[in-house]
Formats: C-alpha cells, sequence, structure tokens
RNA sequence: UGAGCAGGAUAAAUGGUCGCGGCUGGCAGGCCGAAAGGUGCCAGACGAGGAAAGUCCGGGCUUCACAGGGCAGGGAUGCCGGAUAACGUCCGGUGGAGGCGACUCUAAGGAAAGUGCAACAGAAAUGAACCGCCCGCGCUUUUUGGCGCGGGUAAGGGUGGAAGGGCAGUGUAAGAGACUACCGCCUCCCCGGCAACGGGGAGGGCAUAUGUAAACCCCAUCCGAAGCAAGGCCGCAAAGAAGCAUAUGGCUGCCCGUCAGCUUCAGGUAGGCCGCUUGAACCUGCCGGCGACGGCAGGUCUGGAUAGAUGACCAUUCACGACAUAACCCGGCUUAUCGUCCUGCUCAUGUA
C-alpha cells in the first residue's frame, strides 16, 4: 500500500480507543483518530465472538483487502482501528467494502461524492489512450 | 445384482488482473548504518491440514532442583509376547462376549488379607425355617382331619439381579455331596507352548461358598518441576559503582565537600536479534520379519509468520465444495467432516 500500514502496538490501540470517535453499523466498529503525520495507520480487530480461526481470518482478509482497493479514498493522517462484529461472519467482499466505506463516510474520511474518483478514472482513461 | 465387513487414496479444477510472506539472484557491488543489521525496486521458484483442532498421553530441547539408598504418601498403568527414543500407542497371540459369516468389541491382576455398600421386595442378604414336607407328644373327635408344643428338613412354593455348586438318580420318616454319574470349582502331576494359556490324568471337598475393586484396598511395574511468554544475546531508559576534572554552574565570597558535568563499568526498561526449522524427516528400490518395524543404497530440501503471510475479484467447467488455519519440533490418541474413487473379503440370490 502508497502511505498506510498497520497499527502494532497495543499502546495505539489504546490510543485510538481512548481518544478516537466511532461509529458502528451492522458489521464492522470504527475507531479514528487524527495525527498530523502523512501516513495512515489502520488496526483490525476480530474477536473469538465472530467465530473459529477460519471465520476470522477471512473477515480480516475482507477487511484489509477492502482498505487496500480504497486506499486513495481515505484523507491521510489517520490512526483507526476496525473492529468486526459477529454479523460480518459469512458475509462477502462486498458487503464488507461497502460497510467499510459507509464507515469512512460518516467519519468524513472518504470522498463522500465519488465525483473525484470518476474524474480520476476518465483522467486516467485519457491519459492511457493518449 | 442386493446386503454387509475390513483397509487405503483424495479433500473442486483451469486461466486472467490486483495483493501478502520469507528465500535466492540482480540494481557497475542500490540506499541508510562504524558494524550487526535494516530497507527500496526488479526477476525467479516456493508458501497450512488430514485432522493444522481438543491439549488427553509419550519424547526431544531449555531453565531450575538433585551425593547414594530405604520407607511413607501421591499419581499413572494392569492377560501374554514383541515393536519403539518413549508411550496409556502399535503389532502378533490367549481368554471372554456378539455375529450365519467376513469380522467386531473387551481397564481382561487380586473378592479363600481386611473394611464398606447392595434400594424395594422377601422369613432370612451371609455362617438362612415364612409357607410347605416329615416325625414325636398332648388335646380334640365320626374321621387318614383340626389345633398346640417340641424336633428334623434347603426337595417344592413365594421374593429378589443374587437364596449358600448345577442337573439326574440312589437313599430317607421327610430330606441333605450322605452316596453315585456327568458338568463346575480347588489341589497335584504329565504333554504342547518363550508366555498368557490349551489338552489329558489323578485326588479332594463343597462351611472355599452372592455381586461390586471405573468403592476403599492389596499386589506388580513406572514416575523430579515448569514450559519457547522456555531460555540465551545485544541494548535508547531509571536507580547503582569507580574514576577524571576543578575549566563551568548551584549550596557559598574562598578552600574542602557535595549535586550537576565527562569517561568507564555494571544494569537491564522500550526495542531488536537468536532459539526457528535438516528432522527418531520424506520419496524410491532391495533385503530381514506373519506383522508393528528394522537394515542398506540412491535421491530430495519441503512454511517459519510475530496485530501474526498463503488472499480478493473476474471468467469458464463440474459431482456446486464438509470439517477446520502452523505459532518450538516430533510419535500417538480422541473428536469434527460434503462427497468421490480404489483394493480385498463375507452372506444371500440368479446364471453356467
Amino acid at each position: 500500500m502508497i502511505f498506510s500500514e498497520s497499527l502494532k502496538k497495543y499502546g495505539d490501540f489504546q490510543r485510538v480507543y481512548s481518544s478516537g470517535a466511532s461509529y458502528a453499523n451492522k458489521y464492522l466498529v470504527m475507531y479514528v483518530r487524527r495525527t498530523d503525520g502523512e501516513r495512515n495507520r489502520i488496526g483490525i480487530s476480530v474477536s473469538r465472538k465472530v467465530g473459529n480461526s477460519v471465520v476470522r481470518h477471512r473477515v480480516t482478509r475482507l477487511i484489509r483487502e477492502s482498505y487496500r482497493l480504497n486506499e486513495l479514498k481515505f484523507d491521510r493522517g489517520i490512526d483507526a482501528v476496525v473492529i468486526a462484529r459477529p454479523g460480518a461472519k459469512g458475509r462477502n467482499f462486498f458487503e464488507i467494502e461497502s460497510a467499510l466505506l459507509h464507515l469512512g463516510r460518516i467519519h468524513r474520511i472518504v470522498d463522500n461524492s465519488g465525483q473525484k474518483e470518476v474524474e480520476k478514472e476518465n483522467e486516467r482513461n485519457s491519459d492511457l489512450s493518449d
């Protein structure tokens, strides 16, 4: 990923929990704490309540992939923790992806209109065609 | 063809586009760093399971403890022989139980060392007279009957999971291993087997006298503890020790001292590295063994993450995909599991 890495330290997680804002929907909970840096750090937490090891790995990968493919839509300078809720069990990629972007829009860290993305896409296509 | 028994294999496939992990090579020996090492880009091959699970046993490895021996206590195992590093595992046998059979199941030492427990029912549950049967005496009286007392009796009835060897006969007042045949049990002897045990013979009594030892217990054998968050190395910090210097600051104007200061040592926090994957390894062939397994030769390198990699999407096909993700490593056990395929065998039926 271009400007993102995973959140690793226990203390970093605690800092996001205590000082970050949180929103939730049916499948996910997201804590966000703004930093002054240029980089984003994303932590993913899936508890045993969600399912067994296979289910938890699957959910973790879907969340990570959802962020990776939509990285450019997010603002920079963010520490975020995404927590999977038991409802996330058995959901497919597109359901998890839309849940993640939904929470991003609530936090106002995602370009909400999608217009920019379309413009970027058009620019890219026009560049390729040239 | 149908029903069944035993063993084994496999665990959707192919292509495309993004992406992750360590490894190898390259980047006129990239970049950062004194070094250890870290890190960027490119290329390449590789990257979870049969149970990776439960963490129930057995080991390796690590640290701690420990002269040697005995007893007590605790735990585990429990027919015999073998395999193995070891095992509570596996293999081959023996006895018992089940099945027409292939075959399956079996914690299978000791209940004549002691203790405990055995509801209800039943006269009585461990050293048995309730009914009945038989004998004697007395009373009664139409009676070979009835009643009472004393005694004999475990054949019969009833209760129970179990009633003091079983069953048949002789015998007897009625009965009884009292005696006899067969079976059972116990002791001794012979034969076969390494053994468990099997076969045969002789003798003995049945007051040895039910079950339970996954009840205590007895006997035999074995057992130090904790675990990779083990443990080792490096090491910004804090507290610590020694030295240096009186050039600087504070106590204090000066000297000494002391706190700052500098150097070294020690220390070990944050963090990093090692342990960490070549191993009782796997594959093929030959040899030994009924087998578990062992030996020899050749070949292979096959995850090592650390907020934790092996994924996401698209397309096509099919039987439409179960259970379930390594966390130091091996050998087992147990449990979960959609299906598909293969091998050997048994029974029944049909055909020849």
